[in-house]
DNA sequence: TTGATATTCATACAAACGTATGAACTAGTC
DNA sequence: GACTAGTTCATACGTTTGTATGAATATCAA
């Protein structure tokens, strides 16, 4: 149908490059395909003949902005380390993830926030490692590595960290979070996301009840 | 300049109301303002009469979904409690106002995402939320009540609960959440959220080190 | 070179957009 | 009643939107 993967798809793939800036920097409604021809280097027929629609285009570049997220998650289902040290496993590479692909967490909270269509891929990425946590955290409790408490909102929380982690700190800047004292450096918004995630979930030595 | 406050206010609020339902649905390029004044049943010329365009009726609803929240925010800087106390009672706080406006946690995301101005309310308000958290926790970690740490990263972590645990449980359903069984009720995302932040804060009986 | 196919480009089109404007309507005062 | 000020409404204007189209150009096998 589209002649993408045989020629032409130079220009096709910087379609999709300057697409996914745009995307991720304005939003669907925000970013007009002429801006985007423009970002290309290429004319607005372009679009129509390379893709078929903006929608399909927005489509195609959600599907480059996850597919590598999808693969990575599925590492995670047989590894043979405990519960604790897959989570921090997840973690670590889910930022790494985001810091490979900055407009990732812009898309996914753009799609989670004000998503158009039902089954956006997005969301279905989301649906698909939820159930994964859940299940290492489930196991983390069984054997009492893990705290009590619903496992569902805890892979919620855990997966906040690495998204809304990798988003703050660049829009917030460190002059806005000193408090009374000069501003010092982050500490890596990464292994403060492990340690933070790692104790909230570990059971305590000698747990009440 | 504008008769809000005087007489009218009637459509100018039905503006404001339906204003704000479309903008955290659809954003703010999504929305078009045939559709709110559809919504708020009046006519195209009521919003360059109440208001003087799109743009100025858009901040004035982001005032009011900040306001209140701006006002909750400086009870905490002088509490008489602990540390911790506070930081429970702030994420109690929060998720309460978050579930009395709903579409609050839409439009923090939204803004900060992709925002289009400086100097946008919604980023104001948690350039000035950070600071107090901060400043509560730096409190903590000098009496050996919170753990060692970025003070600034630890603040984020916190703010971001009450913010992805409300959207996401709506978003997500249970189903998609389950892990192998069937899917339980919600544990009340409010409890969770506080001890999942309480756990990861707290300082350990006997750090090492 | 020639002919066929693939790709680019300029341009056109209808629809939707934000805004402006003036007439119609309402309400209160004399 | 008549006048004034406040508010609604229908309508129009100029832009920008996404998409379509046909001519121009590039690519390449024969």
């Amino acid at each position: 149908m589209s002649a993408l993967d045989k020629e032409g798809a130079d220009t096709a793939e910087r379609l999709l490059k300057a697409g996914r800036k745009l995307f991720a920097a304005k939003g669907f409604d925000g970013t007009s395909v002429r801006a985007i021809t423009k970002e290309a280097g290429t004319n607005l027929g372009a679009i129509t003949y390379h893709f078929e629609s903006k929608d399909e285009l927005y489509r195609r570049v959600l599907e480059h902005v996850i597919g590598p997220f999808r693969e990575q998650v599925q590492l995670l289902r047989s590894m043979p380390f405990s519960a604790l040290q897959r989570i921090e496993y997840f973690v670590r590479g889910m930022f790494q993830h985001l810091r490979d692909n900055p407009d990732m967490p812009r898309f996914m909270v753009q799609e989670i926030v004000l998503g158009r269509e039902p089954a956006q891929p997005i969301l279905e990425a989301i649906k698909t490692v939820a159930p994964v946590l859940i299940g290492i955290i489930q196991e983390g409790q069984a054997v009492g590595a893990i705290r009590k408490g619903d496992p569902a909102l805890m892979a919620l929380s855990t997966l906040s960290q690495p998204i809304y982690l990798s988003i703050m700190p660049p829009v917030m800047g460190r002059e806005d979070l000193k408090a009374g004292g000069v501003p010092q450096p982050w500490m890596s918004p990464e292994d403060h996301a492990v340690e933070f995630v790692m104790n909230a979930l570990r059971a305590g030595e000698e747990e009440e009840e």
